[in-house]
DNA sequence: TTGACTGAGTTCTATTTTGGAACTTAATAT
DNA sequence: ATATTAAGTTCCAAAATAGAACTCAGTCAA
């Protein structure tokens, strides 16, 4: 299979990373929420060659998680801005802070501190769930197909080895 | 820059996708979080090369990520676990879980629900702050520079244009 | 009014990474 | 003896990436 065949797998996590899980691009986006905007801004900071840079922002932007937006006119230039579906990848980003931090910080301590504006202190955010307010983690979680993943079963009656619900 | 340089950046989130940012190394652990321990199972539920497969899991078992069990002797056959830094990773799956469920969930529905055992509710988790409690998003954060990269800048005194405390 | 400089790309080639498909190995089951 | 199963390996072709140089439109400074 090819990796571009992801992204029509019946599951969100596969669509998400058909759009965000190539080489580069979450770097990208932890650079854009990080204040950087221009081509040569990303360029520098990431090391990465202008050649892949270009192509990634592109596709970010037919993605619709970065807009083009011209800043200035003569000579024409243009730099780029999270969309409200950009900015709604923070939770990822921050969770592969957070995991880096635990798991891949040296004696030096963490690269980067979080704060939260309203409340002024300094945290590292938790999955929480919304319903008991208990800080989550994956034993206490159990998946069950839903509506899309029916219907897909239905329709292709391939059932398979981890068909029922399952815990995690 | 090769991308395997990316480790040594003094950034968790460079860090963390050093380790699972690879192509389909994310697919593998969402499988592993559904149940599947199996070389084959891998191999039928995403349709990757055999090769890859053997490859990525090799890499998960050195970076700690997955364990390698036997599960029978003659012949000798091994299983894959997530170990507790594998657990770990819950919050970057279901973040982008959660996204896709959003932004690229069709007419159809989510293909999967959660559920949280303790308090029986089907819920999406939210990123919280632990001092407010209230649900985060990425303008109410600000980034600022912890530890170790303030001990980098005053090592390579390369202090560039978003070196100052940075808002999302 | 020429010549250097900027920012945002593009083009080219060489290298690395993937994908596909067939093959291996050890043990069991028929 | 032969087929089957699970977990890999091996080999070749195709695709993606890295590195470095080049383009292009407009500005600035002499």
């Amino acid at each position: 299979m090819r990796w571009n065949e992801i992204s029509k797998m019946t599951c969100s996590v596969a669509r998400s990373l058909s759009v965000v899980g190539d080489r580069w691009t979450m770097l990208i986006l932890r650079d854009a929420f990080l204040g950087l905007r221009r081509f040569e801004d990303f360029q520098n900071d990431l090391g990465m060659t202008r050649h892949r840079l270009a192509d990634r922002l592109r596709k970010l932007v037919a993605d619709g998680i970065l807009k083009r937006v011209a800043y200035q006119s003569r000579p024409k230039r243009y730099e780029y801005r999270l969309t409200e579906k950009g900015i709604d990848l923070y939770p990822v980003i921050v969770s592969l802070l957070k995991w880096g931090d635990r798991w891949m910080a040296g004696a030096e301590g963490v690269p980067i501190e979080l704060v939260h504006r309203k409340c002024g202190a300094h945290i590292t955010p938790a999955l929480t769930c919304p319903h008991c307010n208990d800080e989550l983690n994956a034993r206490q979680m159990m998946a069950r197909p839903g509506p899309a993943l029916l219907k897909h079963r239905a329709r292709s009656k391939n059932r398979g080895r981890h068909d029922p619900p399952i815990s995690v």
